[in-house]
DNA sequence: AGGTATTCACATGAAACTATTCTCTGAGTTAGG
DNA sequence: TAACTCAGAGAATAGTTTCATGTGAATACCTGT
């Protein structure tokens, strides 16, 4: 077929989509179902800043996709509306503290913070005290609350520990005309757990939790976006009812829910088919799987590939291999390759975060007399196993 | 037999090091007046 | 003299090494029966 007579006979198929956008991650509904408790919640809390006093830092906890970050960025935009409205300097700032090279670090939250307020700074050298003179500055220029949003401040707390948070709660001391409000979003519910208390008692001056949903409640939800996504007619019976049935005993993820119904959507379009049925959901379902597992793989560094490749030669001819015999794999693959071999100790570092990555599945067993080591072992899909290999040879510039 | 002490093979933690990327500063250089 | 260039100092960061310490239970080694 030629080229554009596949792209005339594509505009003339009719889409199964009547807004694609209401299924992607950015969109903002209307209406948050089954949270208007929490809602009035955060509203209480946080509307004294609308009369320029300062609200009380605020701490969310919940598990992924249960609604925490689209409930704060609702809430913000309404006050935000009515800030504006009645001449009230009200700024909202929202983070995520997760987002590899732009607020992962302390001097780079801060940057991205300066960023929201219209200033721009070096990526990097100057030092971080500087940034900090930077951004007082900057909220201090007039008198205003400033509510500061940070999601997934857990990985943050891992990564660079609770320093920050007291820099963070200590801004207010600094400050002669603004105000500012913490709002911290955690994905974990331990997450308060191993801080300095008095960092804890500052950060989380008020609490709110995010229960996961049940079964039904994710396919109400999935039925209202299909509704505003979807042609009509084109969701095929019991389509809706599986996925949420999956999400919630998977994981209770609204969000991934959404997700695998827009993918099965894309794949019905692609296949030619005019309705989505159970098969799409399912190919959806392992597409996502296989598409987040590629690209975490891929984007790690050259060494760390090398380990994963070691281990997916060796790992599915047996059904337990432990840190040792990866580390010999590992270390004949870069003499074969030329490349420096790294420590055991960084070895373990690497099946760490692979276990954490979800690429492999990684039990620390105890072997009494011959010792403590992980066990190391393959969750991904034999098809998926064979791709992820190719792909790493690719990207190894292996034979 | 029953109890305890060892011992293995790593795990885990902390600190420090290396290489790279970036800014800022100030001395030296250049071009124009 | 103002504008430009360029080296060197200082920062942040990712990835790693070095050194030090921790650890669960199968086995070795006792003890008293």
């Amino acid at each position: 077929m030629k080229i554009s007579t596949f792209f005339e006979n594509f505009l003339k198929k009719r889409s199964l989509f009547s807004n694609k956008a209401v299924l992607f991650p950015s969109y903002a509904p209307e209406e948050i179902k089954y949270r208007e408790e929490q809602l009035e919640q955060i509203a209480n809390i946080l509307a004294p800043a609308l009369r320029l006093e300062k609200p009380s830092n605020l701490f969310i906890y919940g598990k992924t996709g249960t609604g925490k970050t689209i409930s704060v960025k609702h809430i913000f935009r309404f006050l935000q509306e009515t800030a504006a409205k009645n001449n009230v300097n009200l700024l909202c700032m929202y983070v995520n503290c997760k987002l590899k090279r732009v607020a992962d670090t302390e001097y780079r939250l801060i940057a991205q913070l300066l960023r929201e307020c219209g200033k721009e700074v070096p990526v990097t050298g100057l030092p971080t005290d500087e940034l900090y003179n930077l951004f007082y500055t900057a909220l201090d220029e007039k008198r205003q609350v400033v509510l500061l949003a940070l999601d997934e401040i857990d990985q943050l707390a891992k990564k660079i520990g609770d320093e920050i948070f007291y820099n963070l709660t200590r801004i207010n001391a600094e400050l002669k005309q603004a105000q500012i409000g913490l709002i911290g979003i955690s994905n974990s519910l331990f997450f308060s757990d191993n801080l300095d208390p008095r960092v804890k008692s500052s950060l989380s001056e008020e609490e709110i939790i995010f229960p996961s949903y049940n079964a039904l409640q994710i396919q109400d939800i999935l039925r209202g976006r299909a509704a505003g996504a979807f042609r009509e007619q084109v969701i095929q019976p019991g389509v809706l009812e599986k996925g949420a049935a999956y999400a919630a005993q998977e994981h209770g993820d609204v969000r991934r829910a959404i997700d695998v119904l827009r993918i099965a959507g894309e794949i019905a379009e692609r296949e030619a088919s005019s309705i989505v049925e159970m098969h799409h959901l399912d190919k959806a379902e392992k597409k996502l799987e296989s598409d987040r597992v590629f690209a975490a793989a891929l984007q790690q560094p050259q060494q760390f590939q090398l380990v994963l490749y070691a281990i997916l030669l060796i790992a599915p001819k047996k059904k337990n291999v432990f840190t040792g015999e990866i580390y010999e794999i590992y270390q004949t693959l870069c003499h074969k390759k030329n490349l420096n071999v790294l420590t055991q100790r960084r070895l373990s570092d690497i099946l760490a975060e692979l276990d954490m990555l979800g690429i492999i599945t990684a039990k620390i067993i105890s072997k009494g007399r011959y010792g403590r080591t992980r066990e190391i072992s393959l969750s991904l899909a034999d098809t998926i196993i064979i791709t992820l290999r190719e792909l790493l040879e690719k990207a190894l510039h292996l034979e």
